[in-house]
DNA sequence: CATATTTGGTCTGGTGAACAGACCAAATTG
DNA sequence: CAATTTGGTCTGTTCACCAGACCAAATATG
């Protein structure tokens, strides 16, 4: 935020957090990166965010340090940072909110800790390990409410398949009409 | 949010979750009514946010399900459904993450588990007994990085003695020059 | 290598939301 | 009964969001 009026006189922390993720996309992009998304356009791809906000947006995720880009290699990536990552168990616990508390509930994307195999609990941990695994160490898959309908991008095509949260998502095609049918 | 663009369409029940609770200052009343503010004039009071947003966020969070009003004395009073109540782990992971990144960190406000004294450790779990207490087990009180003269309205003077979450918090001021005084 | 396309943005204009403040009826206080 | 508080609604103005035009650099294609 920092813009127009600041919220963050209040003496609780939750306003100070709220004027970093606290806007609109925010949390959604942060989501995004957790799923491994790290370029522009493919967040654009899956979030259908104009241009000029999705670049506010990184920009104000850069300065207050959840986000890093990196330039080394062509086109810009942007990375969590441990900042940004420490946000994982507020993504899962609003998520797992709305999916209890909005209407129809079947999870659309299940978390498994890596490590044994286990289906996450709804407050994030283990039943097997019993702690809250690191989201490096989850894999993310389809749920049971999912509906590939719903969105055709290229990312969302892409988590169609187990993936390992925080690893690049591969978001290139798979060239349906011309390799494989030769 | 229901107005404007609908992000509903994201697979995931994040974005659900933010149509209901991820608009501008809906965190914040929700975390008010969690410390037993329930008028409208005391959220004012303590927010200073204006009357019109105020009230459209309160019939959001009414439809919602987030809240329920309760006109059977006089002034209504605005009270946490169990919905609601099922969104204390979001604000206290959130304002958590608030508190160690960013600017300056010494909590405003410590959460102790009423049945046993403990105070909460990060993940809103009682160190004692081994699990996270229901929000109205909860007693807050000001903490190290607690700084009466940021606010002074009326509700912030009422939190700065302990308070047990959920009861409703007496904002009537305690009449400095003319009891206790004769 | 020349060209076409994709990528990662910035910069408009138009629209909807937030703000300060006026206004008002009902409830409460004195 | 009069004054004040409460719980709103209703302005006008400012600000954020959106769609879409535009553009330079990087990449892909022939």
């Amino acid at each position: 935020m920092a813009l127009g009026t600041e919220y963050d006189r209040q003496g609780c922390y939750l306003a100070r957090a709220l004027e970093v993720v606290g806007e609109r996309w925010t949390l959604l992009i942060v989501r995004d990166c957790f799923y491994g998304v790290r370029r522009f356009s493919d967040l654009r791809a899956h979030l259908d965010i104009s241009r000029a906000v999705l670049s506010a947006r990184l920009d104000t995720l850069l300065d207050a340090g959840v986000l890093t880009r990196d330039d080394s290699g062509g086109h810009p990536e942007y990375l969590l940072t441990e900042a940004g990552r420490a946000l994982w168990p507020v993504i899962y616990t609003l998520s797992k909110w709305g999916e209890h508390h909005t209407s129809g509930s079947h999870p659309t994307r299940i978390f498994s800790h890596a490590a044994c195999g286990t289906d996450l609990d709804d407050h994030g941990d283990c039943p097997t390990c019993g702690h809250a695994p690191d989201p490096g160490e989850l894999i993310v898959r389809p749920g049971p409410g999912h509906n590939p309908m719903r969105r055709s991008d290229r990312v969302a095509r892409a988590l169609e398949q187990p993936h390992h949260l925080l690893t690049p998502l591969d978001t290139r095609e798979s060239a349906p009409e011309r390799a494989s049918r030769s």
